[in-house]
DNA sequence: ATTATGCGTGCAATTTCGTGCAAAGTCAAG
DNA sequence: CTTGACTTTGCACGAAATTGCACGCATAAT
């Protein structure tokens, strides 16, 4: 049996029973322990799975994980979302998109705002009931476990009676050659999709997004009209945005503010 | 049995219940009660559950106030779900309501469960994100901020597409000639909607809501195939569920259990 | 006050973990 | 075909984690 075979078949039974026993699975598959464990110290690297004493358990499951994903870089990001909140006007229609960073920007919204929030995030949605004068449009369709949202055709369907003026994409790598990526098919294919129906598209990147790219690629860079990025501290800022700029995008540069 | 595994049943039985009984669970689990006691400690320090003598409690005062105030009609709620989740089998589509109840539902429904659940309440779709082996699929539409579920037009359309098993629905009152009804216009046409789309509607309905009307009418009593309720202290049991057997509905009498 | 139950600590037995290391296997360039 | 770099695997050994038990103390109940 091949090592990379092995691996996905941990992975296989971890969805099936929900848990690995390395002992078990070690006799089970003739090998030593040691191996086992050398699997599963190097998939838990990776993420997809959690390593835990005497096996393994599934990669932490949504809820937990976005209460853990949303203490990372927060402050940036509600620096972000602070920008993003004054960029809309009463009376429009806006799409939100899911993930911490438009969770932050449901959260900070004027409770004042009278606008349309079209969102395919139960989280946000749930999020904007607190908000009196916002009507919030929920996108239907399958949900994506990990990333709290909804994908596929049923949502993309909806999608398409509904025409905005902004769209807030969130994503996880933000490129200039490379574009705009995430790290989820489906995910990528909704996101363009909501871009589609958005007269303007802003992205919203914190720090660690810049210059990377991840696995599926959303669209290049020059298709969207801006980018609401932090602040570098260094004072490289001008270098690193003139990159975009010159592709046509317009950048905002948000002063990381004190809590 | 993983330790990591035992810690997280431990948070899960103390979300549900609302409290842990340090020697209950030991027996349960065949462990000494010193390993759960150190279990206790250990969530205790990470927060995640405050100690108290005999067992533990959830943490923090705010949640623990919820849980009290949930606790009030909970334990009759809680005991409605336990019942309707063993109506539920393996492959089955189903269709879940919004409210506490149905809430309930899923919250208690078994990890192990592989099904299709259909709602259109965000609350639940991101509840039903913890269970591996069920599909979520989210009803979109306008969110009606009152009661956390998605109505209209395009809820209607996007459920005109599905057709399901079982649909289990909350209603605010259920009276033999005035029949189930709910507080909110939308909400009413709504669950008539889902219940056409399910080839069982079943009912949850707790103490207070029998034999009371809301403003508006779902449909008669006639058209359910079943009603789940809580089993009356007095002995009127069979008095008071005659008149819905007599109408051709399977009354499913639940018994309060200890806590 | 007294009794019973639960608590925490120290301790020992067992299991699991991580690292270093060597043997066996794989692959590609020469 | 051979050589050499690299990967994979199993083993050894010390470190760390887990668990049950015993003992003395604290807390709750009667």
């Amino acid at each position: 049996m091949l090592t990379q075979q092995r691996r996905q078949l941990i992975l296989e039974r971890l969805e099936q029973d929900g848990q690995i026993v390395a002992k078990t699975l070690a006799t089970h598959l003739n090998l030593s322990e040691d191996t086992i464990r050398r699997d599963l110290r190097e998939l838990a690297k990776e993420g997809l799975l959690q390593r835990v004493h005497g096996g393994a358990l599934p990669a932490s499951t949504a809820t937990a994980d976005i209460h853990a994903r949303q203490n990372i870089a927060a402050d940036s990001k509600q620096a972000l979302a602070r920008a993003a909140s004054k960029m809309i006007q009463n009376g429009q229609i806006v799409l939100l998109d899911g993930g911490t960073t438009t969770l932050h920007l449901a959260k900070c919204l004027p409770k004042t705002l009278q606008a349309t929030v079209v969102t395919h995030s139960p989280t946000i949605a749930v999020e904007l009931a607190n908000h009196p004068h916002v009507e919030v449009v929920l996108i239907g369709g399958k949900l994506d476990k990990h990333s709290l949202v909804t994908v596929g055709t049923a949502a993309l369907e909806a999608l398409s009676h509904i025409r905005a003026d902004l769209y807030f994409m969130g994503v996880t790598g933000v490129h200039p050659e490379a574009g705009l990526s995430t790290g989820n098919l489906e995910e990528a294919y909704m996101k363009r999709a909501l871009s589609n129906h958005a007269a303007e598209t802003l992205v919203m990147a914190s720090e660690e997004k810049l210059g990377v790219a991840s696995a599926y690629m959303i669209m290049p860079i020059t298709e969207i009209s801006g980018l609401i990025v932090n602040a570098l501290d260094n004072g490289a800022d001008a270098a690193a945005t003139s990159v975009y700029t010159s592709l046509g995008v317009t950048v905002t540069q948000v002063e990381a503010s004190q809590n």
